[in-house]
DNA sequence: CGGTCACTTCGGCCACCGCCGAACCGTCGT
DNA sequence: ACGACGGTTCGGCGGTGGCCGAAGTGACCG
């Protein structure tokens, strides 16, 4: 009967972290365990116990990386579902709340920091050029010739670690793979201590300086994403 | 915070009964209690009790009414909000059932019987004849005029019980009052009797005839409603 | 007045659920 | 190899909530 169908997925909702998670879930991107877990101020079992929850009712898709779980909403027929909800629940006072937020989301899309790399379109553009000039093959491992141009224009030398040289991420929004490991971490800081980019606000989002246009322009060919 | 309401308003429908009731509700009738009970197969008490936390959670309307306890949907944002569900919830496939359905409440809103008398629009319009031919007043009391004329066009003569001889009863989908008690029931029976309505299907949905109709032009100058 | 009927309240039973901390498992990085 | 760390599993605790039957209330009817 469709009534234990609605009642189950009612179940599904009817819980105060649950709808923390879903809420913050709302703006796009794809969030690990236990931001949500913080943001929800649970333990982090409970926020697992929770997810699994969540993604077994569909309401949610995970992609494991690494010892990272990272959870996104399952697509725009959950998203809808849950703004119908907020919308009964009346005058919120959305318009300049999502206005601020898909602006917030947009500067995400556009670039931010994944842990101590570039990602966004901005990663995925400096990945592509490094790529499309023989600096880097098709899986993301730094050439002989990368190795000379990191040197050579980022003064970039492999430390002795056991950390892989080059690696790739996959990227939530972009749903594409870009450059990480310690070329990806020092590409990131090279932009910054130069100035090429700045963090926007207190987020992971960043954004190209004038100066950081010309000069990417300059060394990759890349032009600025958006 | 906006989780904790989400959260609320969910757990109001992630009961297997209380989804029953709304699925039921989504006609845009009033149900009474016992009926909701039997539809969703629970003792009264049972039933009882899920009416009042959705009444008191604003998806349902309630209204007494002697010793019956009518629910309604509480309008139509929480129809809306439970057809938003509905269609998450998946391909249904309703065009037939809700154009079956539609028809079936047209049906109940035109012209319906209400324990033994008549309501929906017909009762709404017989009652509005009798009043402004004086044989009722503003409170749907019988007067002496229409007494003698119960008595003369219906071979109506009150019998001595307790129950009073007419009775406002309000309407649930016209939402106005309508003549009810011994006169309202004789009405009734007497246009059954003499073939002027007959009842449609096996529910509580009643239809007018031909000759029903021009005999209500003639007796009080109502014209069949829609 | 007395009987019926629709509904409500109450008490008790049982199941489920959310929460946490502790222990465990893989991955990562040195 | 080792420690740090993100995540998961498990056991146990406490609260909530759905369900029913029995008893109570109040309207209705003859």
């Amino acid at each position: 009967m469709a009534a234990d169908e609605l009642a189950d997925l009612a179940a599904l909702l009817a819980d105060r972290s649950r709808a923390r998670f879903l809420l913050a879930l709302m703006d796009g991107r794809a969030w690990t365990s236990s931001e949500l877990a913080e943001a929800a101020e649970v333990a982090p079992s409970t926020a697992s116990e929770h997810l699994t929850r969540l993604v077994r009712g569909g309401l949610l898709v995970e992609r494991r990386q690494g010892r990272h779980r990272y959870v996104q909403l399952a697509g725009p027929k959950q998203a809808r579902l849950l703004e119908d909800l907020l919308a009964y629940l009346g005058p919120t006072d959305p318009p300049k709340r999502t206005l601020r937020a898909s602006a917030a989301t947009r500067a995400l899309r556009r670039g931010r920091t994944c842990y101590d790399h570039l990602a966004g379109r901005l990663g995925v553009a400096i990945t592509d050029a490094m790529t499309t000039r023989g600096l880097l093959t098709e899986d993301l491992a730094v050439t002989d010739d990368g190795l000379t141009w990191l040197e050579r224009e980022l003064g970039f030398t492999p430390p002795a670690t056991r950390r892989p040289l080059a690696k790739a991420c996959l990227d939530w929004t972009e749903r594409r793979s870009h450059l990480a490991g310690t070329a990806g971490a020092h590409v990131c800081a090279h932009l910054h201590a130069r100035g090429w980019v700045r963090r926007i606000g207190t987020g992971r989002a960043v954004r190209l300086t004038p100066t950081g246009e010309t000069a990417l322009e300059d060394l990759l060919g890349v032009t600025a994403p958006e």
